[in-house]
DNA sequence: CGGAGCGCTGAAAGCGCTTACACTCCGCGC
DNA sequence: GCGCGGAGTGTAAGCGCTTTCAGCGCTCCG
């Protein structure tokens, strides 16, 4: 059971596979290039082009490589080959926050796809937004840390923008568009639509909405449904009053100031929830006030959070572990295309991710209007 | 257009900072440690020291060196930083699914600390238990990838345990211990004697558990939490029928399966699920018959979930946030003792985390035991 | 028959750091 | 007056890859 063979170290000043006094047997030294090169007869050159399929290698040649290697139980050095070649293989992604069940999700779907392409995954939580300008900060390691980013819900505007631009990083985003990056955003105000349209057909006029206002200036999400939900308000001839939009930060907690709010005076008969999260609080301030949801108010939301049919929340489904994945697998395409064209000069093509889908899915916290009349 | 220009490259043989015919003005090439150097008037040793505040050099050099270094916004490339000192400043987390909350929450603990220490932090989604293994396994890059790793609820045992305790990464874990690695682990026993105690104080003499089973061999999380459970009844002579030890999962889904399975045959008048996931799964199958938490059926669980308070759920809680913050500050401490302690020969102090706490949240899904009888 | 051209390979120069080692001062004890 | 040690610094040899460039042996064409 010989160490890697003790034919001569051929080429040169290397220092021995560091045999220390230390670890005779038990630590064996992990195979370098060299020694894959050395085993299979070959020179350090032709393995790393053979083991990363480059073309100009013949086919015995990669195979025998391939052999030796696997053998060996040769694996490239990440922090090497990262340094020599100026690629990382690695992508960031960057949430508002780790722990609420969307941007998890999120994460979730982007750490498979990424992983399954070899690509590590670094998560940034960017509970303060100063993190974000750190990261894109002109002095910033963006990218020698990844290839890629996945931005989810990042507001990045203005000379941010650019100055993200302008990075050799790749970018996708979820959730809304940042510059011309390539994005996964789903069609706000047609979801806004579908509330509406829910909500009108059971019979409803007097509507609320509970909106997000995560930096209102920079995030636009909450606007576009909005705008949608009013949009078809309008065309069934309802008007929506300003005093019953309430912002509710797309968090549990926002969703019942909100709904309490909406409550106190001229109620609402029914509310349209941008998330399921606020919608659960929203659920919450009726119970305490002993009304039914469905029957006294009913509340639509948006996601289908894991927990909608726990409480049988009406809301808009989306893939969101989905969308996460697309985000990623468009990113990727974008990397590997950027590699594979950077010796050629083809014209890099703009990868788009397609559209994200999303239905209704009717439980019953809504319900017609039934006269009901509250307070 | 000209290729690197041919004026003599002052110091020697490295090519000129890349003044290609592109970036006259906008892309100023990122400082490497030499400009420094030689804007300081030192070598590039003395930077490197200066920088990373290692001795031997004389407090004047250090502030000279420093300031340059900030005037030119250098930063130290993270892919030769590593390739040279064999560190990487990354901190893994593998947790077995990024989407729970439980799960996610934990991992945005360990990232505050992590990129607050500048540390980068890699997530692994351990879906699939070869991932783990793969990780893991001999001629895995995990040495390279990482510094530290930390293991989230991830059955580790036997020859894969050992396989990772001659690995050089140190090891932190959440949940439970793996080898004799620091460890953050809530008290099983003595929340599921909490449990007990609460339930057995409102009068319930027939309890029920939901438990979970997530490869029952190698996670133990739940047989302590029952242990305690049982142990506490015993005091009380109340003994724990078999058919109502069911397992969850530690999900939803399988909390609500879990229920429904418990109320078939001599339904028991209060149930501990070791999850406030498997929880409210356990209340979706109560309302499903018209049962009342609280009233009919009384549920306690485990963790205080976000939700928890939205659905009056009784539950015990721990600081799952402060549970990942923990590890990972337990980690990085050990990290940077063995930074400091590798020149010099020092013992290596074992670090341990503090154990978690945990406390009775009582809400309105339990309820002292009134005579209904079920079914 | 003499290149030109192509397919395959190897030598060697980096990538941007860290660190072992050598060296220079300078103060100090004998 | 001389050697010695320690503080401060510089030189250069790596870390383990990628990639350029040159070279080799062919075949193909004029």
């Amino acid at each position: 059971m010989g160490g890697p063979t003790t034919s001569d170290t051929s080429s040169g000043h290397r220092n021995q596979p560091w045999a220390d006094g230390v670890g005779d047997r038990a630590t064996q030294r992990r195979a370098r290039i060299e020694d894959v090169a050395g085993a299979a007869g070959v020179s350090v050159a032709t393995v790393s082009r053979a083991l990363r399929g480059l073309p100009n290698v013949a086919e015995s040649t990669r195979r025998r490589v391939a052999d030796v290697a696997e053998q060996l139980g040769y694996q490239p050095d990440p922090a090497a080959t990262r340094l020599a070649a100026g690629r990382t293989n690695t992508v960031i992604v960057v949430v508002p926050h780790l722990g609420s069940w969307y941007f998890s999700n999120i994460v979730a779907g982007v750490e498979a796809v990424c992983t399954n392409a070899g690509y590590d995954v670094l998560v940034i939580g960017a509970d303060e937004p100063s993190r974000v300008d750190r990261l894109i900060d002109e002095r910033s390691q963006l990218e020698r840390r990844a290839d890629g980013v996945v931005l989810v819900d990042i507001p990045v505007a203005g000379e941010l923008a650019e100055s993200l631009a302008s990075r050799r990083v790749r970018v996708a985003t979820v959730g809304w568009r940042v510059g011309d990056h390539p994005a996964v955003v789903l069609d706000d105000p047609a979801v806004g639509a579908l509330a509406a349209e829910h909500l009108l057909q059971l019979g409803h006029r007097e509507l609320g909405v509970i909106g997000g206002d995560l930096d209102p200036i920079a995030f636009e999400v909450p606007e576009r449904r909005l705008r949608g939900f009013r949009e078809r308000c309008s065309q069934h001839g309802v008007q929506l009053a300003a005093h019953r939009i309430v912002g509710g930060g797309f968090r549990l907690d926002g969703g019942y100031a909100a709904m309490a709010t909406l409550l106190e005076s001229e109620p609402p008969t029914a509310v349209f929830a941008m998330s399921d999260e606020m919608a659960f609080g929203a659920l919450m301030a009726l119970q305490e006030r002993g009304l039914r949801p469905g029957r006294d108010v009913s509340v639509i939301g948006v996601d289908d959070h894991e927990f909608a049919h726990v409480v049988k929340l009406t809301t808009i489904r989306q893939d969101v572990i989905g969308n996460g994945a697309a985000a990623a697998r468009v990113l990727i395409a974008a990397l590997q295309q950027q590699d594979a064209t950077s010796a050629d000069n083809v014209a890099v093509e703009h990868h788009e991710a397609a559209p994200p889908g999303f239905s209704l899915v009717a439980r019953s916290t809504t319900g017609p209007l039934n006269g009901h009349r509250l307070v």
